[in-house]
DNA sequence: GAATTTAATGAAAACAGTTGCAAGACTGTT
DNA sequence: AACAGTCTTGCAACTGTTTTCATTAAATTC
């Protein structure tokens, strides 16, 4: 038995295919009876269209496709599976590529993506290569930037300020009298996320006449088990830091995991501080006072906005939308200790 | 500026469209001067080539199909990465798609997906409608299912056996001389996983004479707060179970904040175990007992598999591929109160 | 009841490639 | 130098659908 073609179905209807494809498409422009017709002989063959020969006729090919460092981090996962559900909702599918930070095998995997003639693509930061923003802009394939947000970007992006959520960070251990601050951030050289907090952050605390002690900052890679490792190292000494504000709460998680192997009290003796709330940062013992990044509703904003995008034909439109961030303080974080040893 | 095609490339290089299809497909058929010239044309025109049009050749579309319940929980988030990886590495590219634990959705993303003529198609677990079964054999795609694994499973899967991981985790109690057990599993209703490790526990369970109390099962959905709200309840009297087995690392999670939150210790006090040794099981304090799913090597043993059965033609081509578990003993489980108050 | 719209359908030309076939260009042999 | 055999390459047919245009049937108007 042949796979059943939109030419089959026409004949088992007794119309012609051209109906049968706007059964599909323009339903509206079928008699109702044919319509039923149709639409039973599509029942009973099993026929399933075939996108790729509708894309083939320069129609849309009803994929998105979204370009993430990796999956495999909670971070991204909950955006993903938001942005997902959005676009699905809408009948389109997604194309999914991740390059592990790295920006180069990103530019293959944009290619790979146009291949497939994606309807749009979506990546994540700001920072790419030269390269792939070329190829997307000759393809004129319209492109989101997803969880970085500047006003004044060239790209058009929806996401959070990072700068912003540094400051806030900054702001809420400084409030809270901290001086001997600790930072735990992963490499920011072309991780726009990481590097835009980190400066926020950092200018905020000079700001405050707060210097910051080199041998209490600590570079380490995106994950727990790697956090958990320096900050062992960074707060076993006596002369450790009285608040840790960490680039995001994988990071924290590791950083107040670090502290209780040590039996250093959180937040007693110790702050930690994270940005992102992620699952399970509320839950935690002692729960986590971070800077909330709303990962569902930047996935789902995101996933609207880029539909949109599709409908348009103006290739030059623009978007920033910015997603705002809440502190969510909880119980990791307190009065520094050297302020209320005074204060009693 | 149009769009290069593949006729606008040939006339560049000065040759047929076809000898440009073939330095694409079959590059060894075409002398090295010609490709040569042709890959410089491609290359200065910027073209790229329509996955699109190829795949309506009956020709690989050079995609896979994956659906997932969710990609929000790390549970899969690792699996799916590790599968992309390996898949993308030989060109495939990845169509994701989630259906939120509703095998009805899950039916309308295969067959959203088998439009996209996806070259073969990974499935996690082996509970799926009986439409989508008939659907993917009258497409007559390789299909493969993910996770679980059943030596006598119709379908070709390659994951692990859920009823060992639930044997091994009953079994460590067992040893340690726990007899007042609490289960916190999700619905097994339409979730084979959690159904063969529940019913395989209790099998082991009861072989040892030991009786589940009722007040001690509880069932939760995948979330580490509900998981937490469901045992701080589960542990707030006296009368507590002296272990837990949890259906996975993220419901023990919450289980250890919940005894966390009150007071009780573990291990010495409370033992709890877990399924699956998620990133930062290993991290936590207490780090956590759990029986290793090893996630990365599932993915890419099923990225590598799906990509054998790709290139078979025989549809019949079967594969059980078991990957191994193992038992993680860490800080989080010890001998059961009772018994180490008698052995003193 | 004839003339004029309007609605519903079909025929055929795209779309962007791939491939079987055949012809022309080489190579090596006698 | 003629012949057979092998390499390269182009022609043209084909893939499954959509869409424009034309045609016919039905509905509306006068």
């Amino acid at each position: 038995m042949i796979k059943p073609d939109i030419v089959f179905v026409a004949n088992l209807a007794g119309v012609s295919p051209a109906t049968v494809s706007r059964v599909m498409n323009h339903p509206d422009l079928v008699h109702p009876a044919t319509r039923k017709k149709v639409e039973l002989a599509i029942e009973k063959s099993g026929y399933i269209r075939n996108r790729a020969a509708q894309a083939m006729h320069g129609k849309r090919s009803a994929t998105i496709g979204l370009v993430v460092p990796t999956v495999a981090n909670t971070i991204f996962a909950e955006v993903v599976q938001a942005f997902n559900d959005t676009v699905s909702e809408q009948g389109f599918t997604l194309l999914l590529a991740s390059h592990g930070y790295d920006l180069d095998a990103e530019y293959r995997l944009v290619r790979k993506l146009l291949e497939h003639r994606v309807d749009a693509l979506a990546v994540v930061g700001l920072d790419h290569s030269a390269g792939t923003f070329r190829l997307i802009a000759e393809q004129r394939v319209p492109l989101l930037a997803l969880w970085n947000y500047l006003p004044d970007s060239a790209l058009p992006c929806i996401g959070v300020d990072n700068r912003e959520a540094g400051r806030m960070a900054a702001e809420h251990l400084i409030a809270l009298g901290h001086r001997r601050i600790g930072m735990v951030f992963p490499t920011t050289f072309d991780n726009d996320r990481a590097r835009d907090r980190k400066t926020a952050a950092t200018a905020v605390f000079r700001a405050a006449g707060i210097v910051l002690q080199d041998r209490w900052q600590v570079e380490v890679p995106y994950s727990i088990a790697q956090a958990k490792a320096a900050c062992l190292e960074l707060l076993a000494g006596k002369d450790r830091p009285s608040a840790l504000l960490c680039a995001n709460d994988v990071i924290a998680q590791g950083a107040i995991y670090a502290a209780a192997r040590l039996g250093i009290a959180i937040p007693a003796s110790l702050s930690v501080i994270g940005i992102g709330d992620f699952a399970g940062s509320a839950q935690m013992e002692p729960a986590l006072t971070t800077v909330r990044i709303p990962a569902q509703k930047l996935g789902a904003t995101a996933g609207r906005e880029i539909i949109t995008m599709i409908g348009k034909s103006d290739p030059n439109y623009m978007v920033h939308s910015r997603i705002e961030l809440e502190l969510i303080m909880r119980s990791s974080t307190a009065i520094a200790v050297e302020l209320s040893e005074s204060i009693v």
